[in-house]
DNA sequence: GTGAAAGCGCTAACAC
DNA sequence: GTGTTAGCGCTTTCAC
């Protein structure tokens, strides 16, 4: 006996024995799981004391079929990055209340996987999808957009019109790093960002756009603005580090496009023997927990991470209220001072 | 005109649409779609190939109201633990090449939200589910079981016959910390863990219970046992760290139960100027990737995540196949020697 | 080996 | 305000 409330071996509780428990029909109680219009009060009462007499939960893959899942799909490209959760928080913020619940699909960083995982969930009929960070060509996400109610972070698309976005100003973020560090001391500051090959990581162009505009406003030039790219993602940060340091004209700074590699830049740098902040200054972007370690205490860009999550959820639920024109939400960057860029010697 | 290849506008195509692209039945659609017995090669290939043509992908919700979905569930309690993903790499691995997609729920340490991930998932026809580390009594777990096949991860209940489980051997690994400090020169070593409060976290406890193995063969007793909860969780480390190094006969190395919360006794342990290994050595439990990182150098108690997460995965595989009986997979750790613990004056 | 048809648990028209 | 009923897109008997 499987249910202890129905007797019944093996299967839930479905909506038509709640109907008979209340004397009322399918209809009624699919109304008032909805909330939807032309219920009275009494009907209402005798439905919520019999659902939750027999505990009944309704069919998310029934459901599915006609109306709504209640569920919000999110693709993440990696889970290993430390600011990601901060995104997911925020998420969760504005879901909570409401009867959505967040599923969350990890590319892994493999494109081929990514696509899978976002056919996976529109198969699984989510009623909207968050993308974080993914890679996907315009065109293919205006393609899903068409499908399903779509919101983006981490990809800049001012213009599109059939999705929404949330993210933070990368361009000024990219020159705060820039500004900050000549503001401390430091003279010869150098970003890794990442390689080509590894997609089109669209906030890291951004940033390295807001990097190159602030050097050259103080004066550098093609020759002395130094962009090294990490060909192989994270694992070849160190050995990016170790060519920019040995080779001709070292930076005294290195700004990492995300904390994340930016807490590699630290590692390398110290494995290399250098002291930071007094012979090298290290400043990442994202401000992620790990910044905060007294081991790390990494100078980092804010991009305020559970305010973006919040405002993509927020975004996502108005579309899928019904709203068809765009919005892009854009929140400030600033900087978050911290040991690894306290020049002594200025 | 929302899709090329029928024409139809808004929906996507159906398994009819296919049947008559192919001129065949529904049924032997289903029947190739599923591998199932009684198609010859003939039909296989003009079903294959209208799939193809139309670009078909069956909906996962209408299919679980029949069969499967393919998909299975994961409740992760906390995605900030940079242990988990390595569970994640594992569970990857071992669905890679099948049908299966895991979909993730995040518990955020919260009880009540992971029940509602757990219904959730259930309620979404999830042919499996992964618990890891999370805090349901076991009577809970086992109701579950008997809807959905479960395997769970960090949580020990080797009697269990109706769900299956994947662990490492906590109770050798918590020895193992001791018995490398020991050897390592270290004359009072003392463990921090989750506060009792933060609910029943399994292997918290049975790695206290090897510590205290390990302590008590090595000659210590109850007085100079220490074991300090820190109550409030994560955010609450560095205040029991402090009370540690402040209080009567301060340890001189501290075991994390956790890299996680390693990480923050690192932290801590250095922004009160003592410095690791020589002043106080510190291991933590897990060896996810921080620990390689150089500011943190952290030696740690490796309990091979990513074999947990592929057997974890085999295991449920198996259940969704058939297999009745329970099986419970136990990783052996092993130390993972680095900086934190290299003690120079012995 | 193949296909017709019932039905999974819901939602939404529509009739009352 | 309430109930009846036709599907949603599949899987699965069961005839043929």
């Amino acid at each position: 006996m499987d249910n202890p409330a129905t007797g019944r071996a093996g299967g839930r509780v479905t909506i038509r024995e709640v109907a008979e428990h209340a004397g009322v029909s399918v209809a009624a109680v699919s109304k008032v799981m909805r909330d939807a219009y032309g219920v009275s009060a009494d009907m209402r009462a005798k439905v919520e004391s019999s659902i939750a007499a027999l505990n009944y939960r309704p069919s998310a893959a029934a459901r599915g079929m006609r109306g709504q899942t209640y569920t919000i799909g999110v693709l993440m490209v990696d889970i290993k990055n430390p600011f990601f959760p901060l995104l997911l928080d925020g998420i969760s913020d504005s879901l909570a209340g409401t009867q959505y619940v967040p599923l969350i699909g990890i590319g892994r960083g493999q494109p081929t996987l990514e696509t899978t995982i976002v056919h996976a969930l529109i198969d699984r009929q989510v009623d909207g999808l968050i993308l974080i960070g993914q890679r996907m060509d315009t065109a293919v996400v205006e393609v899903l957009a068409r499908e399903v109610p779509v919101v983006m972070i981490g990809h800049h698309e001012p213009g599109a019109t059939t999705f929404d976005s949330a993210n933070n100003d990368d361009e000024r973020g990219g020159a705060l790093a820039v500004e900050y560090l000549l503001q401390q001391g430091y003279k010869r500051p150098a970003m890794i960002t990442l390689g080509k090959d590894q997609g089109r990581a669209d906030v890291s162009r951004k940033r390295e756009v807001g990097f190159t505009r602030a050097m050259r406003e103080a004066g550098f030039d093609d020759r002395t603005i130094r962009i090294a790219e990490a060909y192989e993602g994270i694992d070849d940060v160190t050995a990016t580090v170790r060519s920019l340091i040995e080779g001709q004209e070292p930076p005294d700074a290195i700004f990492g496009w995300a904390d994340y590699y930016a807490l590699e830049v630290l590692s390398a740098v110290r494995s290399l023997g250098l002291r930071v902040p007094e012979d090298i200054g290290v400043i990442g972007y994202d401000n992620s927990p790990p910044c905060a370690f007294t081991q790390n205490d990494l100078t980092s860009i804010d991009q305020k991470g559970r305010e973006i999550g919040r405002n993509a959820a927020r975004l996502l639920l108005e579309r899928i209220g019904g709203r068809m024109t765009a919005e892009h939400f854009i929140a400030s960057p600033t900087v978050s001072t911290r040991g690894s860029t306290r020049r002594k010697t200025k």
